[in-house]
DNA sequence: CATAACATGTTATAACATAACACTATCAGT
DNA sequence: ACTGATAGTGTTATGTTATAACATGTTATG
């Protein structure tokens, strides 16, 4: 596995950063592949070109994108087949849904338990997956009166530095 | 305008608790109107007959159930009639939407500018708007290392405690 | 009353998602 | 290897959510 380039102090993470993709993608099939490994999942080849398709450009992509990127890459291309890779994808926490794009993104913080939330450029579209705890978001109290939290949905819309800059111009 | 009964201590909002509906959405419709007459803006039939339909029950409804109780009250029923008037008194604050649930919920809070953060039960599908400060969740720094964030997203799903005692017996 | 703006109505279509069933591959136990 | 069970993929059809584009009506203003 390669080896890995820490960036501290950083609060958004790769997407709106430069970062060495090569090795990024590389680790990503890794830990998905081990991951899988594991758990005794078959990361059969259709799973492993979602994933692929997912984490090339760190974009969120709509359910129909990725089916056209399969049906250039010689797999079916009837949507059932995009939505069932991805629950199952989403379901082990590799991919989440930016439900404000209704799209689909690759995990950026994969292999440990968490509640991603997300940095979404409105003018780039850009999205970034940011960790709670880094990011000042404290999403504190899962437990809200008694009210068992399972899932959170924290979405967090804006314009990103590069485009109020070229806005400004 | 009706008197407001306060509820201090409580984190959780009306929907999952009992209350005074008469009286919550007597006030609710004099909030709007005032609010509209301040700002010069019409509160047309329509308008005022989709947000009645949203204060009714609490309760989250999709466009197109939103477009059949129209109907039902002789307006018209054609889906750009509801995302219309949606749109408008989102913009106004005066309705969200539930991202999760593809619904939209008469908001629990108007007259002050807020994010709201919502409660969300997937058994009963009730919905509770909460207040970000006395909910425990500070959802705080709405600067994320230079990106300028808008608008926030924030949903909890899981089971309410109704729903959950339920379960047990 | 002209006219600009705002609001509503209508038709058509786009975009997103799932149901239901058929077929194929993989794996365990015999 | 045969058998049945489970998991994965393919296909067709349909359901659900949302918007584009344009027509008509309504209201405020000069
Ligand atoms: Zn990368
Ligand atoms: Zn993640
Ligand atoms: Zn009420
Ligand atoms: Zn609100």
């Amino acid at each position: 596995m390669a080896k890995k380039k820490k960036r501290e102090g950083k609060t958004t993470s790769k997407i709106f950063d430069d970062h060495d993709h090569g090795i990024c993608f590389d680790d990503a099939i890794d830990q998905i592949e081990n991951y899988f490994l594991k758990k005794n999942l078959q990361f059969t080849p259709l799973r492993r070109k979602v994933f692929e398709i997912l984490i090339r450009d760190h974009k969120p992509l709509g359910a129909y994108e990725i089916l056209e990127a399969l049906g250039r890459d010689g797999f079916s291309s009837s949507p059932p087949i995009a939505y069932r890779v991805l629950d199952f994808l989403m379901e082990h926490g590799f991919v989440h849904k930016i439900q404000g794009l209704n799209a689909f993104i690759a995990c950026s913080h994969p292999n440990h338990s968490h509640s991603p939330a997300f940095v979404i450029c409105r003018k780039c579209e850009k999205v970034a997956e940011v960790d709670e705890k880094k990011s000042g978001i404290s999403f504190a109290s899962p437990n809200i009166d008694n009210f068992e939290v399972e899932k959170t949905t924290v979405e967090m819309t804006g314009v990103c530095t590069t485009c109020s800059r070229a806005a400004t111009i």
